[in-house]
DNA sequence: AGGGTTGTAAAGATCTTGAGAAGATCTGTC
DNA sequence: GACAGATCTTCTCAAGATCTTTACAACCCT
């Protein structure tokens, strides 16, 4: 959840701002009237506007603002008003009004709310398809491609490919990988884990033979790490954290 | 504008009745609990509902009514409340929370806002017509036509393929497509989407044989691409996803 | 070398989907 | 208001995919 606050009432932005660290909401406070292109740019999911700030063309601004991003949630909370004014906040595009003073967790429900119906129209984040080796992970459709043509995976192998890669060249435990694919506790003894890990492996083998994607580690779990089987590392930098025991790629030799 | 009340204080009603009448809203009072299936069948807009009216389990019918309905408007409107109880009312999916007495014009405006938001997520815009393979699609006259001459969908068929190709490639889960064609949430175990993606498999088999468009992911749903039966991909981009509504590479085959 | 881990394979269980058709519902007409 | 036709739902069955479990071999580390 990203937001941006367009306030300056100090106090409100203090207690308002800690309570949204808490949540791990990413927020950034605007002091005053921003270019709607700006905002376009921000990519967030809703806009926390006080319009006292903006002065007379709040008005025009939040027609704008509303006009431009049809999808982003607007909502106003800002001092006394009349009636008048609230009918016409919402008229312009604002999705929810709120007075001041209030309650942050109320205003952090309503914000809450009006995400809640806008996420329902763009579902599914249109991520950039990620790339790792030869292979081209797709979200959106549910698989991996290789040169374009379809690696054929399963719903599970897919999921399991997916979290692998998303780790970023992490190792992952058994425990973690099950609970995550799966989504419950993984019984003692379940051997799906590697049962799938050798399923991924051969068909990435067939699909893109010379790489080698999902590495062991011993005792631990896998990693992710396209990795060419002549020994050829695609420069990968030496991060700061050094791997449980084994840094390097262990059969380097060659 | 379509709309239902849940209340019984004749003085609200009257008046926001009367309100409603001028504006031209259909709109009917409940003064009680009605089951959620016939809400469901009202193909309501919105709802305003008094939760004094409903007695303890307000809660609960909010819940079901929103899981059952994402797409409906919900707006709670009633006598003093505590911060708590609002947020909890947000949280169970009121999309908004009015204390009375308030002012019907304010109450309309926030119906309004919040029928707004709901209607962008089925921005039915008026678009050229969608053209993949040999079919091309008329929004405008909830038809689909291959060389001219129609296939004669009937209304389910058409809404479907229609969210099916506007998906651009995507696979699309039957819950969401469910969700967005039928307009509430889909019961488990039902089948009705598949019912329909057979018939539309058979209509377009018979009018524009030597093509596949629809594909099965296994264990996830449906996606919409135009192919040749005999193996000739239409170009497709591997990687980057096509702008939407580009007929593009349609007509390179034949 | 030995105990615990992992790779491999295959059988069996489980879940999904395609297909046909009966029943329910809707719509317009008489 | 009853009727006929179209449309939508729901049900069942069977084929097919996928997942889980089990067994054993190969492997790693101490």
């Amino acid at each position: 959840m990203r937001i941006a606050i367009i306030d300056t009432d100090s106090g409100f932005l203090q207690v308002f701002g800690k309570r949204l660290e808490r949540l791990g909401w990413e927020h950034r406070v605007l002091a005053s009237e921003v270019p709607v292109d700006a905002i376009v740019a921000m990519r967030l999911s809703a806009v926390v506007i006080d319009l006292a700030v903006l002065g007379p063309h709040g008005w025009d601004y939040l027609e704008k603002l509303a006009a431009a991003l049809p999808g982003l949630g607007i909502v106003v909370c800002t001092g006394q008003s009349t009636v008048a004014q609230r009918v016409r906040g919402l008229r312009s595009g604002a999705d929810d009004w709120l007075t001041k003073p209030c309650h942050p967790e109320e205003l952090i429900a309503r914000v809450e709310a009006v995400a809640r119906r806008r996420r329902r129209s763009d579902t599914r984040t249109v991520e950039g398809p990620v790339v790792a080796g030869e292979i081209e992970i797709r979200t959106d459709r549910f698989q991996a491609y290789v040169a374009g043509s379809s690696v054929d995976l399963t719903r599970r192998e897919f999921e399991l490919i997916e979290l692998l890669a998303s780790a970023d060249g992490r190792v992952l435990e058994r425990e973690e990988i099950y609970q995550r694919v799966w989504g419950y506790a993984m019984a003692r003894g379940d051997r799906s884990v590697d049962v799938f890990v050798r399923k991924l492996r051969q068909k990435l083998e067939k699909a893109s033979p010379g790489w080698r994607y999902i590495h062991t580690h011993f005792g631990v779990g896998y990693r992710f790490a396209p990795e060419a089987a002549d020994g050829e590392l695609p420069a990968e930098p030496p991060v700061a954290n050094a791997p449980v025991g084994k840094p390097a790629a262990a059969p380097a030799a060659v």
